[in-house]
RNA sequence: GGGCGCUUAGCUCAGAUGGCAAGAGCGCUUCCCUUACAAGGAAGAGGCCGGGGGUUCGAGUCCCUCAGCGCCCA
């Protein structure tokens, strides 16, 4: 072995012999129950960034134990085709040749999507493979593959059967740029700073009028009402009367309605029916005409009459001008506002009346709430429910529809003979009447709608597979708190309504990564770390330890490079305990060989392995990744490399060193299995070195016997702390020559502990069976037993007795605080009685440290 | 405006059902190239757990309140 961990050269062979190998298949274990996770398919165009990379470790991690446990682990892979994200990145290539997709018409320009999409959409699956997840590229997806889609259409046309689909002329937000339709959770609200226009509307035929505000001042050029509150006396006399719209010239009436708010503004709004999805609500019930003025561009529409062709900014200027020329302009103040914006292209959200399709939700929601709230499902951490009832509680209706070409076309055919409107699975070929004038709906569905299919889809729905049988329900959804929305909810509702059940029992929330500066990583924002980068300068293990063990359960979590680093050097020191061990060890076996009567060293770290295993695999069950890990990582450096190593040194070299290279082996065996699901590359190559038989990821998980720690292991660890210390406090180099005596009344001392002092703290004690005669000495203490050490012209004796004095002081301050507790009756009442029995130990422990305390600064004379 | 989260060592964060004599990584100090590892070892320093009030025998942990920061929704 070399004598340093190289990532990369450890990384670049792996993954092809585990994937050919079959282990990444749930056939590798063809007897076990199902496991089943499927990925949260990242968007065809998109690039793995940490999110991923945090996402895909924790689901890795979960299916790499328990196909080691002997499930039938399935992680299905795949990819989203993102219809919006993917239309404008292939609208973009044409655009450096001067074509538009409109030039191509839409066969065409579908055709170079595909093409795109053969040439670049592989790149987020190669990442994927690169960072060592163990999906099953046997059953790769894709959301427009022939089998999803056709789950897409059926899910449409019984929806559509079920008046649960419909279309509508209504209110939507409109993206001015991408030319679509989006739903409400894909406007992402910011908080601007506007202006608040006031304006001011004359009476019709008198004098007098009504001022409203608005911060969209152009919009004015479609209002068809004002409102009022019903209740405002304000207002009472004039509803009823008509204001002439300044600049268009036409009469419109003033109403009351609820839906104003009396203390917002002047109390009075002006009603632009087309524009806002609040006053198209009034104008339904007061039977307003909505005009659309502004086009799906933003421009403005010959119904703006002398505004027409400007754009909605360009128009907001020019009216505000008109109105301070017509004297209607009464003020304008600056005005802070939320205001909605593409999430796809940032662009200002329009709101726009037109026909679009619809998913009546009403419905869907109940089952929805009910399978979280009756405990079938649950979200971990379990706060995440709250949000989850708050949205679906709000929810209304998800428009489906976008206006682009890439996607799901919508199955719905318009008959031009006879009007007949027909939803179809199998593209129709005729109309009822006997037409063949048939035209399809031009639009596409929300890509999300396909997506809340992929628990089901995925597995060969509507087909009944095998697949389907045995993985659905799935057995846990791993993602961000930031698509609960967009995603988990819908794939409750869906799974619910057409597989008859929920999609998962278990919802497992991370959160988001955030720069060290704090913010969210965004590319814009420049500081996103790149895992590719990480990966390439630390390795893909590094990062994924560093990952798992810096994410506490749905919490964000605050990336620094260091972190990666040291779990870089984790790994290093992991290759080198394997690098020492190797040489020693003979036929580990792929599991068992635990020796059955150890020697008092291997007992002990037997006994931990055990005891921290039990621990380990608790944590897991509960989903504590981050607790679970740092608890090995902290058990593994600290307990096995730290101590264990060093103890069994002395036995491998001596006479009979079989017994403790069997623990050895069969320690760090049980360790490199209870790594591999978050370091896949790095145990694999060392299980080579140690067990070389069969694979790793194939392997079983560790399950190590129970064993009782020796009683002295304790006293014999804090004695060998105490003599380094004392040789560091007192400047002297480690192995520093000391006379110790060794004072052990009990005989709590095994014969162990003679070599073993030797070996870890460089003296070879005396044993005696009191104090040594005279002054010059300071003890250390553990349990009962004592070390004296000599200190013959070593130290500074008013330096050691000011250090003593300190923790007489420090030791003291606790007694009293312990005996405190101890001397209040109703805290031994009412406490349990091994909190009591625990606080008494406390007690007795400290003032026995105490005394011995006080005896050394006695011993100083 | 409604909801959620955060505030613990210089920095980034853990601390499940209240029992803490408060932890980790990085950084810092001193010593050590001891034949697995200097990407390392040994020994340390460093915290009235944001402020105030309450419940309790006992609060970093539960409740109220104030302050600051962040996210989601309207």
């Amino acid at each position: 072995m070399e004598a340093a961990y190289d990532p990369q050269q450890v990384e670049a062979h792996w993954y092809d012999r585990w994937e050919s190998a079959g282990v990444f298949r749930p056939e590798h274990n063809p007897d076990g129950a199902p496991f089943t996770i499927v990925i949260p398919p990242p968007n065809v165009t998109g690039s793995l960034h940490m999110g991923h990379a945090l996402d895909l470790a924790i689901q890795d991690l979960l299916i790499r134990r328990k196909r080691m446990q002997g499930y039938a682990a399935l992680w299905v892979p795949g990819t989203d085709h993102a219809g919006i994200a993917t239309q404008n990145v292939v609208e973009r290539e044409l655009a450096v040749e001067g074509i538009s997709r409109h030039d191509l018409g839409r066969e065409a320009f579908i055709e170079q999507v595909w093409q795109w999409k053969a040439r670049s959409g592989g790149r987020i699956t190669e990442q994927i493979r690169r960072l060592g997840y163990s999906c099953d590229w046997s059953r790769e997806r894709f959301t427009m593959d022939e089998g999803l889609s056709l789950a897409v259409r059926t899910v449409f046309v019984q929806l559509y059967e079920e008046g649960l689909v419909y279309r509508g002329n209504r209110i939507i937000n409109w993206c001015p740029r991408c030319h679509t339709a989006l739903s409400d959770i894909e406007v992402e609200h910011e908080d601007e700073t506007g202006e608040m226009v006031r304006i001011r509307y004359p009476f019709t035929g008198g004098e007098g009028g009504i001022e409203v505000a608005t911060t969209r001042a152009e919009t004015m050029l479609g209002d068809t009402a004002v409102a009022v509150h019903p209740d405002d006396e304000r207002y009472r006399d004039v509803v009823g009367r008509t204001v002439t719209l300044p600049l268009v010239g036409r009469e419109i009436p003033i109403v009351a309605d609820e839906a104003v708010d009396p203390g917002f503004g002047t109390g009075a709004v002006k009603v632009t029916p087309a524009h806002d999805p609040n006053d198209f609500e009034i104008a339904e019930r007061h039977g307003l005409e909505a005009i659309t003025m502004l086009d799906e561009h933003a421009v403005v529409t010959a119904a703006g009459g002398r505004f027409e062709g400007m754009d909605r900014y360009r128009a907001r200027e020019a009216v505000k001008a008109a109105l301070a020329d017509g004297g209607f302009l009464v003020g304008i103040e600056e005005h802070a506002h939320s205001v909605g914006h593409c999430y796809r292209c940032k662009t200002v959200i329009e709101p726009y009346l037109s026909d679009q399709w619809f998913v009546k939700v009403g419905p869907l929601v109940g089952p929805a709430i009910e399978a979280v709230r009756s405990g079938e499902m649950r979200f971990i951490p379990d706060r995440w429910a709250n949000n989850y009832y708050h949205w679906m509680e709000n929810l209304r209706d998800w428009t489906i529809s976008r206006q682009i070409w890439w996607g799901h076309r919508i199955p719905v055919w318009t008959c031009a003979d006879c009007g007949e409107v027909i939803a179809a699975v199998e593209d129709p070929t005729a109309c009822p009447c006997g037409s063949t004038d048939l035209t399809q709906d031009p639009d596409v569905l929300d890509t999300w709608f396909s997506s809340a299919l992929w628990p089901f889809s995925t597995l060969g729905w509507p087909e009944q597979t095998k697949d389907l049988e045995r993985h659905y329900p799935n057995s846990v959804m791993v993602t961000g708190y930031d698509i609960i929305y967009f995603w988990v909810a819908r794939m409750i509702k869906m799974g619910i309504h057409f597989m008859g059940g929920v999609p998962y029992p278990d919802v497992v929330i991370h959160g988001l990564i955030r720069a060290d500066d704090g913010r969210k990583m965004s590319k814009s924002l420049g500081n996103a770390a790149d895992p590719l980068d990480l990966v390439a300068e630390h390795g893909a293990d590094a990062l994924r330890l560093a990952l798992i063990q810096a994410a506490s359960p749905g919490q964000d979590v605050s990336f620094k490079e260091e972190s990666v680093d040291a779990a870089r050097r984790f790994g290093n020191k992991l290759w080198n305990a394997v690098r020492f061990a190797a040489p020693h060890l003979r036929g580990v076996p792929a599991s068992g060989g635990y020796p059955e009567h150890p020697a008092p060293e291997n007992r002990w770290i037997l006994s931990r392995l055990h005891d921290v295993m039990a621990q380990f695999d608790g944590m897991l069950d509960e989903y504590r990744f981050s607790d679970a890990y740092g608890l090995l990582y902290s058990f593994t450096w600290s307990e096995v490399f730290d101590w264990y190593i060093e103890l069994a040194k002395a036995p491998l070299r001596g006479d009979d060193p079989a017994e403790t290279a069997a623990t050895l082996g069969v320690v760090i065996r049980d360790l490199l299995k209870a790594f591999h699901p978050v370091i896949p590359y790095l145990t694999e190559e060392l299980w080579a070195e140690v067990v070389g038989d069969g694979l790793l990821a194939g392997g079983t998980w560790p399950e190590p016997p129970a064993y009782r720690a020796p009683d002295d292991f304790e006293d014999f660890r804090d004695l060998v702390v105490g003599i380094r210390r004392f040789r560091a406090e007192h400047g002297l180099a480690p192995r520093h020559e000391l006379d110790v005596t060794l004072v052990d009344p009990d005989g709590v001392a095994g014969e162990w502990w003679g070599p073993q002092f030797a070996a870890l703290a460089s003296v070879s004690p005396k044993p005696a069976t009191g104090p040594p005669q005279g002054d010059g000495f300071t003890r250390v203490v553990a349990g009962r037993v004592e070390a004296y050490i000599a200190m013959a012209g070593l130290v500074d004796i008013d330096a050691e007795r000011a250090k003593l004095q300190k923790a007489v002081d420090e030791t003291a301050g606790l007694v009293a605080g312990s005996r405190q507790k101890l001397a209040n009756p109703q805290f031994v009442e009412r406490a349990p009685a091994a909190v009591v029995e625990k606080e008494r130990a406390k007690a007795a422990e400290l003032s026995e440290r105490l005394a011995k305390l006080a005896a050394q600064i006695e011993d100083l004379g």
